[in-house]
DNA sequence: CGCCTTGTACCTAGGTACAAGGCGGTGCCCTAGT
């Protein structure tokens, strides 16, 4: 162990003259062998909370990241502050992860980022057993609740590493509700962590919703304030079918814009994001995909052409506009297809609960006394008849899984669509299933979501200042008016107002 | 919910017309066999 002190570490290797408010509360925290919870703005020196006692400890910091795009850049910026640092994942050449983990293993290694996935293989845990891991880190932890219960479930499982490892724990991350900060809390097992808790408030953004009628008519208004604005913008579709739409509009009309998806190849994601943060694409259209790791100083417009699930991701994404400081535009269009997409995507991941009671029903009468249900996919579809899809139907087996009311032993209902297989050689479904099972879970995730996306209604909907709605939905205080929202400036109707008095809010 | 692809019937062999149903958004993991 380093007798240095944190603050000269930062000097050193940082050359920061000192800590930003809340940096050094947390970096003590965990040197002292606490745990600790930081929710600190972008640019706010997150990385700097684990780095530095990375330095001090002289140990082995483990850093959990959910992109690897986000590992590269990590490691290329901590090496630049002098850091040993390393990243592990999937893409790399089997002799490199040798000697990686070699590295870790040997202590020279300060710095060591994964995705979670990674710490549920047995290897890589007895590999991190023998090393002496000082830290666990988990950087953008509301992760852990967005994607945990659904999406990627291993963020679910970090948690599980505190009876691997003997080290504090901490949690970073932008934007986290009161709720979110309690459930990333709790499913990392936090023992009575250091909480640092910094602004949301960014003074400098303007928020506003609009009527938008067709998405024609929403790429056209946002052409008008295109014309009037400096800087660049991300535009935000929700499908994308509509990404690419919206990109062809706007390149007709003469725009430097891309187009920016997860269903485009990875050299066409790097090409569109190089080309961004070069400069020379002044607009990207884009889905949710784009944007995390995103720093980009000139954003003057971050636009949603609907509104997304949650203020949580829209905050996010809208967060991307002025991180210069100067003034920014946060546009969101509304219309009569609102949420439509949300609803139907929150069934798909939160099934109904009739839905499950209904598949869970039918496959306890298929299991009889013996507990397993033998079935074609195709007969579970059936007896749920009108009333849920096939993908409904996978979904709810799929939830049932999650909260151990059920087991698939073998089968799938993905897997049975679409086959040319002679009707005895596709597989059957196998399903365990619980006499006695608890559904709450599933139920009140369901629930979480509703409200979540009724929380976005509100928000478009609000008469008061939509600053302190977002505010207030982050636990935070406001002042009664911004004096910069389409509701402080009109008070009533945004859609009465023009593209010229939108920019003349941006102070442009 | 609504869009778009796929499937089926039509009545004559290849287009058209319409019904049914899947799909919609985020990423990590290197299976096993080409």
């Amino acid at each position: 162990m380093s007798s240095a002190e944190p603050v000269e570490v930062l000097r050193r290797h940082f050359g920061y003259p000192g800590f930003r408010a809340g940096q050094e509360e947390l970096v003590r925290a965990v040197l002292a062998g606490e745990d600790a919870l930081g929710i600190l703005p972008t640019g706010g020196g997150k990385s700097v909370c684990y780095q530095v006692p990375a330095l001090v400890s002289g140990g082995l910091t483990l850093v959990v990241t959910p992109l690897i795009s986000l590992m590269e850049d990590q490691v290329a910026r901590a090496g630049r502050a002098g850091l040993r640092a390393a990243h592990l994942s999937a893409g790399l050449p089997g002799r490199e992860k040798r000697s990686v983990l070699a590295a870790a293993r040997s202590g020279t290694l300060d710095l060591l980022f994964v995705a979670p996935e990674r710490l549920e293989l047995e290897p890589f845990l007895t590999a991190l057993e023998a090393a002496d891991v000082t830290l666990l880190a988990v950087d953008e932890a509301h992760c852990i609740s967005q994607w945990g219960h659904d999406f990627r479930p291993s963020y679910r499982r970090v948690g599980r590493l505190r009876t691997r490892l003997r080290c504090p724990v901490m949690a970073l991350t932008a934007t986290a509700t009161p709720r979110v900060r309690e459930d990333v809390a709790a499913s990392l097992r936090l023992r009575d962590p250091r909480v640092v808790i910094k602004s949301f408030d960014r003074p400098n953004l303007s928020w506003c919703v609009t009527k938008g009628d067709t998405p024609r008519a929403r790429v056209t208004e946002l052409y008008r304030l295109l014309r009037r604005l400096p800087g660049t913008a991300i535009v935000y579709a929700p499908t994308r079918r509509s990404v690419e739409d919206a990109r062809d509009l706007l390149a007709g009309l003469g725009v430097r814009v891309e187009a920016y998806h997860a269903g485009l190849g990875a050299p066409e994601r790097t090409r569109v994001q190089e080309l961004f943060m070069a400069g020379k694409s002044r607009v990207v259209v884009a889905t949710n995909a784009f944007g995390m790791g995103i720093d980009k100083a000139d954003v003057r417009l971050v636009a949603h052409l609907q509104l997304p699930g949650t203020l949580e991701g829209y905050y996010q994404e809208a967060g991307r506009a002025g991180r210069d400081g100067d003034p920014a535009l946060c546009l969101a269009f509304t219309g009569p297809r609102d949420g439509v997409l949300a609803d139907r995507l929150i069934d798909r991941a939160h099934p109904r609960r009739r839905t499950l009671h209904r598949v869970l029903e039918v496959l306890r009468a298929r299991a009889g006394s013996g507990g397993i249900a033998t079935l074609e996919p195709e007969t579970l579809v059936r007896a749920l008849g009108k009333e849920a899809t096939r993908e409904d139907v996978a979904a709810a087996v799929g939830a049932l899984v999650r909260c151990g009311a059920a087991r698939v032993l073998s089968g799938s209902l993905e897997d049975a669509e679409g086959t040319d297989d002679p009707p005895g050689g596709s597989e059957s479904l196998r399903v365990g299933v619980r006499t006695r099972a608890d559904l709450s879970g599933a139920h009140r995730l369901r629930r979480a979501a509703l409200a979540r996306l009724r929380a976005v209604r509100r928000y478009a909907a609000t008469r008061g200042c939509r600053r302190r709605a977002l505010l207030a939905y982050f636990g935070e205080d406001a002042p009664p008016t911004c004096g910069r929202c389409d509701r402080c400036r009109r008070g009533q109707r945004p859609e009465s107002l023009t593209a010229q008095s939108l920019t003349t809010w941006t102070g442009t």
